[in-house]
RNA sequence: GCGCCCGUAGCUCAGCUGGAUAGAGCGCUGCCCUCCGGAGGCAGAGGUCAGAGGUUCGAAUCCUCUCGGGCGCGCCA
């Protein structure tokens, strides 16, 4: 139920009505006509631009257009009136009652109001966290961790078919690094190594990862296999050891995944696909279409690199399709680089059904969306679609401090210190209060805070509120239902001031939050909505405190309550919608 | 040098894919608690939307250029 959505499709009807009646041409292009909420709310409950966007095909001045409809939409059962304003704004003051409906409408559809049928089961797939097998999840993941979960959950409720994607990148030098130094951690473990050897290798570039988290997995490796791996060369141990590894760590990055809350659907092998031929499948494919050649690139302008030589190589056109320049498929070995395991792995979303993709970046990778799309583009004969959504650095801090990190002394903050210190779902709502694009400050002291200042603690205190409110009322009114699908019947015409109404319109704007949100991608959305929610909920309550008689709470006045109470609880029962989106728990009591 | 992202109140940020007089929090000024949780609420001051052109009924939003900041720039992932 979308109260805006349903105004439009009235707007239209009137529409082709004087289309028929002769007052307007007919063939005109109704998409880009809008029903929205203005910014002043002083300009009625909805505006539309319809005969202003309708002028120019029209040949006609948005006026005169605007006056043919007037009529036909005062007419209309759900509005009120309807004037012309400014430029040719048709302003339409909406009849309360239907402000009214949308509340008993979603007392009795509980948190699923909200949810769309805009994706029309549209298959989509959404790839995030991706990170390297060869460590813990730090803060770095972590925004992309939760603003691809939340994207997720939110295309769900749009109404996508939404499948929840993990790459793993268990190909490339990084996994064979990572084997190397899990087979020093296993020689230590045996006492073939001692650890200033270890300090000495890691000093000498000889092993990569040093972090403690190998110490456990070379203690199962030996525990399992015994010195089995002790005596043979590297070409005897690297594969098995690898596999060893990477199953591990995987394991441990689902484990600290599952501690945000996040359970993906399918994990991808990069391996699996090389092994499996499907890289040369797909570059093949790409051949067919002469997009492949053998050709040596320029060296980047400006900043050439000290030992640039130019070099044959396997390249791909993808400056035909919008990027800068051809990318390399090989590298100077002859090996695949990344890029040609992506298009091959990008191929096989897209054969697997989905035209649309989605994948959570790093800001970092930046300088690879070009070429992406551009593969996409060229794989799919057009027909599938790629955004990539690029997340920008977290900063942490502590009381205003940064917190000072460091990958090579180890001394990055993992994902799980964070969890630890704030806990999950302020980790999740806060890294979704701000657009992905825009770095994001996060600091220990100010998102534990009680305060307004704190997103996370206002929206969780406005749903605690009614919840306390609703208890008061049950020890109020012991013998009355006091359940959702019992207010959804309360008398709420006798909730009638402005201020009331206002925040059945804004519950009313849930759904196209929701929409607006999924179309372009943008969780954050849902954060600043939610905010602006909890604060008309708190500034609701307040006014008791001046006059009594706009409690919720009127114990002589069982009606008035009884419609106070639907009205708060739809408040609380969106607040809690909109969280589930975040995968954010509603918190009933504030500790 | 090139590409991508960003530039909005003193600070941190929204701005509903082009709509009307640009919003919120913090900070500042002045008010409001014998309350259903004041862990809050109300009001006020504060803006050349970095700058200059352009597109059109209409631009913070789209295009071009300039300035300033971040990220990236054959083989790593």
């Amino acid at each position: 139920m979308n109260v805006f959505t349903q105004i439009r499709d009235q707007i239209l009807e009137a529409i082709t009505a004087e289309v028929s009646a002769g007052g307007l041409p007919g063939g005109l292009n109704l998409d880009p006509i809008t029903a929205e909420p203005p910014r002043d709310p002083s300009h009625g409950d909805i505006a539309t631009n319809a005969a202003m966007v309708l002028a120019k095909p029209a040949a006609m001045k948005p006026r005169d257009i605007a006056e043919k409809l007037l009529s036909r939409l005062q007419a209309m059962a759900e509005i009120e009136s309807a004037e012309i304003a400014g430029p040719g704004f048709i302003n339409l003051k909406i009849d309360s009652q239907a402000w009214r409906n949308v509340i008993r409408h979603v007392l009795k559809t509980g948190t699923a109001f909200g949810d769309s049928a805009l994706g029309a089961d549209r298959p989509v797939n959404v790839e995030y966290v991706s990170a390297n097998p060869t460590g813990p999840l730090h803060v770095g993941h972590a925004r992309g961790a939760v603003f691809g979960d939340a994207l997720a959950s939110l295309l769900d409720k749009a109404g996508y078919a939404v499948t929840k994607e993990y790459y793993i990148n268990d190909a490339g030098a990084q996994v064979d690094s990572l084997a190397r130094a899990l087979h020093f951690r296993y020689l230590q473990h045996l006492g073939k190594k001692s650890e200033a050897d270890f300090d000495s290798a890691k000093d000498a570039g000889q092993v990569e990862y040093a972090g403690e988290y190998l110490i456990d997995v070379a203690n199962a490796l030996a525990e399992r296999d015994g010195d089995k791996w002790v005596t043979g060369s590297e070409d005897d141990w690297l594969v098995p050891l690898r596999e060893f590894a990477i199953d591990k760590m995987m394991a441990m990055i689902r484990d600290d995944l599952a501690a945000l809350g996040i359970e993906q659907d399918v994990f991808t092998s990069e391996r699996a696909l090389v092994e499996g031929g499907r890289v040369e499948q797909a570059i093949a494919d790409l051949e067919k279409d002469g997009l492949v050649y053998t050709g040596v690139l320029e060296p980047p302008k400006g900043k050439v690199p000290e030992d640039w030589e130019p070099r044959p190589q396997l390249l791909f056109k993808s400056s035909q399709f919008g990027d800068d320049t051809d990318r390399p498929f090989k590298k100077s070995d002859g090996t695949w680089t990344y890029f040609a395991s992506d298009v091959a792995y990008h191929r096989d979303k897209f054969d697997r059904g989905f035209a649309d993709m989605i994948d959570v970046w790093g800001a970092d990778h930046g300088g690879y969306v070009k070429r992406m799309q551009a593969g996409v583009k060229a794989l799919s004969g057009g027909k599938g679609a790629l955004d990539i959504k690029l997340c920008q650095l977290v900063k942490i801090f502590d009381k205003g401090e940064p917190v000072r990190m460091s990958k090579r002394a180890g001394t990055f903050v993992t994902l799980r210190d964070l969890i630890d210190a704030v806990g999950r779902d302020v980790v999740r709502f806060i890294m979704l209060t701000r657009k992905n694009d825009a770095p994001l400050d996060f600091d220990y002291a100010k998102v534990t805070e009680k305060s307004r200042e704190n997103p996370v603690f206002y929206v969780q205190y406005a749903h605690a509120r009614v919840h306390s409110v609703m208890r008061h009322a049950h020890d109020t009114f012991a013998d009355a239902d006091l359940s959702d699908p019992a207010l959804a019947d309360a008398n709420l015409s006798l909730c009638c001031d402005e201020d009331e109404i206002g925040v059945m319109r804004s519950v009313a704007a849930w759904p196209r939050t929701i929409e607006a949100a999924a179309l372009s991608h943008e969780p954050h959305r849902i954060a600043f909505y939610l905010y602006d929610l909890a604060s008309e909920l708190h500034a609701l309550w307040n006014r008791g405190n001046e006059n009594a008689e706009l409690r919720f709470l009127l114990p002589d006045d069982r009606e008035r309550t009884r419609a106070r109470l639907a009205l708060v609880r739809a408040v609380a029962v969106v607040i809690a919608s909109g969280l589930h989106v975040f995968g954010v728990t509603p918190v009933e009591e504030m500790r």
